[in-house]
DNA sequence: CTCCAACCGTACGTTGACGCACAGAGCGTC
DNA sequence: GACGCTCTGTGCGTCAACGTACGGTTGGAG
C-alpha cells in the first residue's frame, strides 16, 4: 500500500492504540471517493461507516422542492455515517463527496461488534459526535443570522482546513447549493473577495491568496466549530 | 412520591427494563424546572444529565452580539446534556427551561458508570441522539428556506407535542428569540394564524384551536423530525 | 382605583436575497 | 479554429424580513 494510501491519514484511525488499530485493519476496505459520489442516500439503509483519508464529504439535506442545504462537512478528522453506531440505520440527510479523495470503510456488522466492545474506538467515535453536532448547530445559527458573504468565507475555510493545498475545486453553482442560496449571490460574494485580493477565482478553481484576511472576515461561527473540533479531537485524545 | 411525580413520565426512563430502572432509581434526583431556569450555561461544565418528566427545555445558541437561535426542543421524550455521555464535558449551546415542569437528573459520574456498562441505558441514549440531531439539522434547513409564518407553526407544534394541553405559555418576544427573528415578525405571523382561526392569542397565552389546520400549514421540517422521533423511540424500543 | 410594566399591534423606510433573463468568457472537442 | 457547453458576470423588479419608533391594551401591584 503506497504511503499516499494509509488508513492513518484519517485522524480517528490514527488516534487508535496499536492493538485496536491492528484488529480493525483487516476489515478496513479502501474506497475511492470521486467527486459527486453519493456515499449514502437520504433515508436509505447505511451499510458502512466511512473514514475519509483525503477529500471531503458533505452532509446535505434536500427538500421536497429540490432546494438543498449543507448540514456539515467531514474530512479526515471524522467519519461519515454516525447514525450507524448509534443504532439508527438511516438518516434523513444525504452524504455526497464534495472534493475527491479516498478513504476506508467498515461494514456495519463489524463496526457494531467493535463498538460494543466499549473500547477506544467507541470512545473516539462518541467524542467526535459532539464536535459534529457543534458544526450542525452552528450551521443553523449562521443560516439565520449571517450574510452570504460571511457564509462564503466560512465555507471556504471549512474546505481549506480539510485539504492539503490552498486550491479548492468548486463552482459557484455548487457552493450555492451547499449554502442554500442563489448562484448569483455567490457570484457577488466571491467577486467581493476577489476584489479584496483574498482569493482568485476561475471557472471552478479557487485559490486562496490570503487566509489570515479570510479568517478576519468570517463570522464567529467558524471559530466556535473549530474550537470544538480541536477540543474533542486533540492528538492526545485519551482513550 | 405522588403519581404526578414519577420518573417513568420520561419516555426514555420508562423504556428501561425493570432491573436497569431499579438500579438507576436511587440515583435519580427529582428537580423542578421553573420557567427560565438555565439548566446549563454555554461552555460550562456539565454536572448532570437531565430527564424531563414534564415541561420543555430549549437548546439555544447565543451569539456574541446577543442574538440567539433555538437549536432543539426537548421534552419528556429525551434528555438534556447528551454531550455528557459522549465524553464532552460542555457544549457551546445553552439549555433553558421554556415551559415549566419537573424532571430528574443523574450525576455525571453515575451516568458515566452506567453508560459504560453498555446495556439498555446506553442503547436508549444513543438511539435518542440521531433523533435529536435530526431536529437540529432540520432547524438549519428551516432557518434557511422557510418563512416566519411556517416556522411559527412548526414551533407551536413542537411545544404542543410535549405538553398535555392545547394551551401554551409563551410571549411573542420569547418566540422571536427562539426563532431568531424580530418580535414584530412573530406578531404578524401570529396575527395571521389568529385571523384564520387556528389559534387564540392573549398576552403570553396561546390556545391552539385547530391543530389539524396547523399541521396542514406547517413546512415539511416538522414531519421529518417527528418521523425520526417516532422511528427511534417507539414503545417497542428493543434493548 | 390608579398606575405601571409588560405585552401586543401598526407603520414606514431600508435592505439583503430572490427570481428571471441574458450577455460574455473560458475550455474542450471534433 | 469554430462550435458548444459550462461557468461567471450583470441588471433588473419584487419581496420578505429588518430596524426603528410609537400608540394601545391588559393585568397585576400597591
Amino acid at each position: 500500500m503506497p504511503a499516499s494510501h494509509n488508513p492513518k491519514q484519517n485522524q480517528l484511525l490514527a488516534a487508535l492504540p496499536a492493538a485496536d488499530y491492528e484488529r480493525l485493519l483487516p476489515h478496513l476496505e479502501p474506497v475511492t471517493l470521486p467527486l459527486g459520489l453519493v456515499v449514502f442516500e437520504s433515508g436509505s439503509k447505511l451499510r458502512h461507516l466511512y473514514f475519509p483519508a483525503s477529500g471531503i464529504v458533505s452532509l446535505l439535506y434536500a427538500m421536497e422542492d429540490g432546494a438543498s442545504t449543507e448540514i456539515a462537512v467531514i474530512g479526515n478528522e471524522g467519519v461519515v455515517g454516525i447514525a450507524l453506531f448509534m443504532g439508527g440505520e438511516s438518516t434523513p440527510s444525504r452524504a455526497v463527496v464534495q472534493s475527491a479523495g479516498h478513504g476506508y470503510r467498515l461494514k456495519a456488522a463489524v463496526l457494531k461488534t467493535e463498538f460494543e466492545l466499549g473500547g477506544p474506538l467507541q470512545h473516539l467515535l462518541l467524542r467526535y459526535t459532539p464536535a459534529l453536532i457543534a458544526q450542525m448547530t452552528q450551521t443553523a445559527v449562521c443560516n439565520r443570522h449571517h450574510a452570504v458573504d460571511q457564509q462564503l468565507c466560512r465555507r471556504l475555510l471549512l474546505s481549506l482546513d480539510r485539504l492539503p493545498s490552498n486550491k479548492l475545486t468548486m463552482t459557484q453553482e455548487l457552493i450555492a447549493n451547499m449554502l442554500g442560496v442563489r448562484r448569483e449571490g455567490v457570484t457577488e460574494a466571491a467577486g467581493n473577495l476577489q476584489e479584496a485580493g483574498l482569493i482568485r477565482y476561475s471557472r471552478g478553481h479557487i485559490t486562496v491568496l490570503d487566509r489570515p484576511k479570510l479568517e478576519a472576515q468570517v463570522c464567529e461561527c467558524y471559530a466556535v466549530v473549530k474550537r470544538e473540533m480541536d477540543r474533542l479531537l486533540p492528538d492526545k485524545t485519551a482513550c
